[in-house]
This record gives structure tokens, sequence and C-alpha cells, in this order.
DNA sequence: CTGTTAGCGCATTCAT
DNA sequence: ATGAATGCGCTAACAG
């Protein structure tokens, strides 16, 4: 049941058939009308593999993120999802858990299932896997992920204003004493620069950044729960806390709660990205909304763009950022 | 660059070279080697499009499910690819939101990309959904999806027997007033079994339904929290709540929570999944898990036996569930 | 052990 | 407006 049996049974050539399939040429709509009867009539369905060979476009994208387990890029493929079916693309799913070799190896087997084009989240970009990259010569995205050595897209937020941002909100709300539990700072993309932010703002109003109270994890409610432990052991807490992921703002608020303290009274606890989770903490997480959808989203559309040939406007994409406000931080005025 | 100018550069056939490629037939080791520097010398990689066109073999499968920003399906969906990985398969994923119409469209673009097989996880199949599913004549394996029409293969867990082992063990902890946040009883899959489980054991025990600590929602986090809140409302609480879901025990924990209850001082709070999140809130979430990693890992093991023709033993794959005990169920034993 | 060749199903160019 | 013919890159049957 190909394109051919169609032909004979539609008593017209291939070409024919294709024409109308494609809605590509000119076609008699009476003979139109007949193909399209004939397909219906024997259930015909078109082997894109073989269209694929001829056009060599798959009208399919790859998508490599760390783990789709992680809330985060759960959303994000949800607007990458999203953005391929509006486009009639399909994605590729792959999780890499950041593994240089396994994300080459993903690479190498998108390459060879002719994949139109891929997103890609991971950590920074270092020179073996730029080389990669570079080499393979398919179109890529990229989000949530810091490079120099390549002039890929990038799609995200702009993260030291954002956390500039927050911690001016905080700020602004009478807190003098903030803490942050940080991403490292070796990570460009998130790490440094939401540092960076607060370090900013802090200096920006006067306030002293107190080495005491700052803190790095990997983003996971275990470092969070782990530094805020060790904070509460060691007495002496600022009054609120801004941390660089949400995961690890709801492991430090476990920790003060099974601790006995109460949020935001005892102390004020804010997040960064705003994932789904950060609304089913009690009376809410405020934290830093990242538009984790619309990043998804953006990034397939610009692949997308690249794909047709649209020339690159600009090659680092931001996204506006806004402060979503919970019950987890207090005012301190008085 | 392909298998033509890999030939000839190689100075052999293009047979020769597409078995060292696939390790097929027999080559003499320096005629091996000889192609294997020239592939590499010249970055050759093979085109998987015209391999699938001439075996019909894609080594890609399809994955339907609901939604992957529901962390149930994010965790199944890892399993799933991590099994993939291990086979050499790669997923296509696509969220239909349940949507029955979107579903079919999936079947038909993936029936035409030629993949070798889908999983499915969806609401109850119908007889218009089932009607597609038998015509589109590829492998499918079903999971969280109820079906009394196909006789495809459908991994999961025994709901029934997993709802009644959890409330035995809140019985088992001197719970005699024991409430339920169902799913609805429409859901052959999970809420009538989940429900059907906790009527039976607490019938077992020699203990009583009571309609005013039975409610009904769809396993979402806003379900539980509405649900607890009602029952606040009207006082008179049980002791002890057991959730069809995770999402929803998280759900009414954040309403006894934020009304002042103490947890599990107050109130016991059993789920039902452990998705992750389960072991994120306040000295954690006890709750009747799922293998989830397992089940999608299993569902793709048995799609691949079904492609490799492996004849089928057990249409209805049963894996085993635990109780997670944390901190969210208190003893009533005096 | 190696080479020749016939398709896989389709899009597309060139005639007509 | 339609058809005939070519080739996309590969596998596998067959021949040697």
């Amino acid at each position: 049941m190909n394109i051919k049996s169609v032909a004979r049974e539609a008593k017209v050539s291939v070409a024919t058939v294709s024409r109308v399939l494609n809605k590509s040429g000119a076609v008699k709509e009476a003979t139109r009308k007949r193909v399209i009867d004939v397909m219906e009539r024997m259930n015909y369905s078109p082997n894109v593999v073989a269209r694929s060979l001829k056009t060599s476009k798959s009208h399919t994208v790859g998508v490599m993120i760390p783990d789709i387990t992680n809330p985060y890029f759960s959303e994000l493929i949800r607007g990458i999802e999203d953005a391929a079916k509006r486009n009639n693309y399909n994605i590729i799913l792959a999780n890499t858990d950041m593994d240089r070799q396994r994300e080459e190896e993903i690479f190498d087997v998108l390459k060879q299932k002719r994949i139109d084009g891929v997103v890609f989240a991971s950590k920074m970009i270092d020179d073996t896997i730029a080389h990669v990259m570079r080499k393979i010569n398919i179109p890529i995205v990229l989000t949530s992920t810091y490079t120099d050595k390549l002039d890929f897209p990038t799609v995200g937020v702009d993260n030291e204003k954002a956390a500039f941002d927050m911690v001016e909100h905080l700020i602004g709300l009478g807190h003098v004493s903030i803490g942050m539990i940080s991403g490292f700072l070796g990570d460009f993309n998130s790490g440094y620069p939401r540092y960076a932010g607060y370090k900013k703002a802090m200096e920006c109003h006067g306030l002293s950044v107190r080495e005491q109270w700052v803190d790095y994890g990997e983003y996971k409610e275990e470092d969070g729960k782990r530094i805020a432990k060790q904070w509460i052991k060691c007495g002496n807490l600022p009054t609120a806390i801004f941390c660089a992921s949400d995961m690890m703002a709801i492991g430090a608020m476990n920790a003060f709660i099974e601790e006995g303290y109460r949020i935001p009274q005892d102390i004020s606890i804010a997040g960064f990205d705003n994932i789904k989770m950060a609304s089913y903490v009690p009376f809410g997480l405020t934290t830093l909304a990242q538009p984790i959808h619309a990043i998804g989203d953006k990034s397939l559309e610009v692949l997308i763009g690249l794909l047709e040939g649209k020339p690159i406007k600009e090659h680092k994409i931001i996204l506006p950022h806004t402060i979503m406000v919970r019950g987890s931080v207090a005012s301190k005025k008085q």
C-alpha cells in the first residue's frame, strides 16, 4: 500500500498522487477528488521515511536535557512540544544527565537519524563538546546553557537582573540581613549571575554580603535542606534567604519547618524558577518567575526559524521575568 | 558523503562497507580496518533514514502521555527512556492532554513516521480510540490505562491490592476513622480500584466507610486542598486520610497546615504514587510506592519484546508495590 | 571473502 | 494537467 498502488487504483501516475499529497503543482479538481477518494478507501498513509530520504527533512527535532524528572525541564519540554505541535514537528527526547560522553553519543545518533535540528540544555559548553556540536553541522538552539565558544542562539532570562530584582524586592520589604543559597559560581549560566545579582542589589542598597550567609548547592532540595540545617545549627540567621532555585527553597523551607520555625513569621524564603511545585507548598513560595513554558516554546520557534533559513537577528534572546508573590516572604517593615 | 563515496575511497564495493557497518557477513580483517579508517577520515555517518526505508525499522518508538508536566509521567518517561537507551532505541514524546482527537492525530503521524511501536497512557479506552489503535496495526503497550476492548499488554501495579495494603497499614497503626480522597469511580484504572481496596480493607476490619469522609478529585493538588478545606469547615474529621494520589495528599496537607493543623499530630495523611515530591514535604509523605521508573522501563521492554516477535506470556504485567513510611502518618496506638 | 544489482517509497525534473 | 524516469542512501539476495 504505497503511492504506486494508489496511482494504479486511481488510474493516474505516481507524480499526480504526489502532487495531491503535497498540494504542489496543479491537478484537475476531478482527478484530485478521485485520488483522495482512493487514498481514503485504501486507508493510505504516506511513508514519511521515504519522503525524508528524498527531501532530507525529517520534521523531527532532538531535545537534549539533563533530566526530565527535574520539574524545570519537564515544563520546558512541554513548551517545546507545544511549539512543535503548532509547527507540525515531533521531538525526540533524550536525557543526558549532563554526561559528556552520553551527549556526544546522542548527537551522533540524532545526526544519523537526520533530525532537522536540536534544542540543547546542559552545563557549560567546553571545547570538546563545542567541537562535536560544530562538526555535526545541524542547527542548534541553546537554553539554560552558557557558552562563549559557540554562536548558536540562546533563549532564557536575564539571570543577574532577575536575581537583582528579587533581592531588591526583599530589601523593599524591609529585610537587611539577607542570605543566599546559591548555585556554584563556576556555573556561568545560573550560578554566577544569580549570585552577582544578589551581591549587586545588596551593595546597591548599602547592605553587606556576609560570608556566613552565603552557601552553594546544586539546585536540589537536598542542598537547600542541608545548608539551612547547617545555618540553623550555627544559630544567628538572616531574616530572609534567597535561593537560586525553587527546589533549594523548598528544601530550606522543609528544614526550617522541621526545626520548628514558622514561615514566613520566623524567616522569609524566596526561590527562583517558579516551577509548578512552588505554588504547592503551604501558603505558596514567593519566587522569581521564569516563563519556563515560554522559554521552551521560543527555543523551538527559534530553531524552526533557523531551519527555514531565517536570518538570526539576535543570538541571545532574553524573555521577561516577574516576581511571583506568595506566602513565604514576610514584610519586615514596622 | 554516503556509503558510495566511502566504498570508492576504500576501494571496495558498497556491499562491503555495508557489511562492516552492520557487522553482517564476513569481511577480511585488513579490508575491515581500511573501511573503518576511511569512514573515520571522511567523518562518515550512515543515513539511518535510508536504512529505515530499506528495513522498515526505525528503532524509534512513540510515547504518548497526558502531560509531561505531571511528575508521575516525567518519572515514567525517564524509565522508558532509560530502557530505550539500553536497547538503542529513541523515543518520540507527545503530550495528549487526554484529548481524543489529538491522540488520533498523533497515532496518525507516528504511523506515517514508521515508528516501530508505541507506549500509550491515557484515560479509559473507548470504542473509537480502540478502533484507531487496532487499525494502525503497530505494537502498542499500555500503562496507567484501563481497557477491556483491546488485548494489548498492560504494565502497572495492582491498584486495588495496593490501596488495600495502605489502608490496612493505617488500621494497623490504630486508626479507625479513615477518610479517603479518591479518584473518580468511573476511572477503572486508578479511581475505582483504589477506592475498592480502601473499602475492602475497612470492611475486612469491621470498620465503616462513612460517606462524609469520602470525596472525589482528579488527582491534582487543588482537588486535595479543596476537599480537605471543605472537610475542615464541616468539622468532625477522621484521624487519617488516604489519598489516591500524592498530589492530592500534598494538597490536603497544605490545606490542614494553612488551617493551623499539625501533621501528623492532628491528622495523618497518606498518599499514593511516591513521586519524588513526596519526600520533599516536611517530614516526608507516607505513601503507597509505585515503582514508577520500573513501570516505564518494563513497558518499553515489553514493547521491544513485541517488536522482536517474542510471544506474549502475560497480558497484564503487575509490578510490586511497597509502603513508603515517612512522617505524615502517626500511630494512634495507646 | 567480495562485488553487482534490485528495490524500499517518494519527490521532482523534464517531456508532452 | 499529467506521465515517465531518475535517484535519495542503504540492505540483502545473488553471483562469483
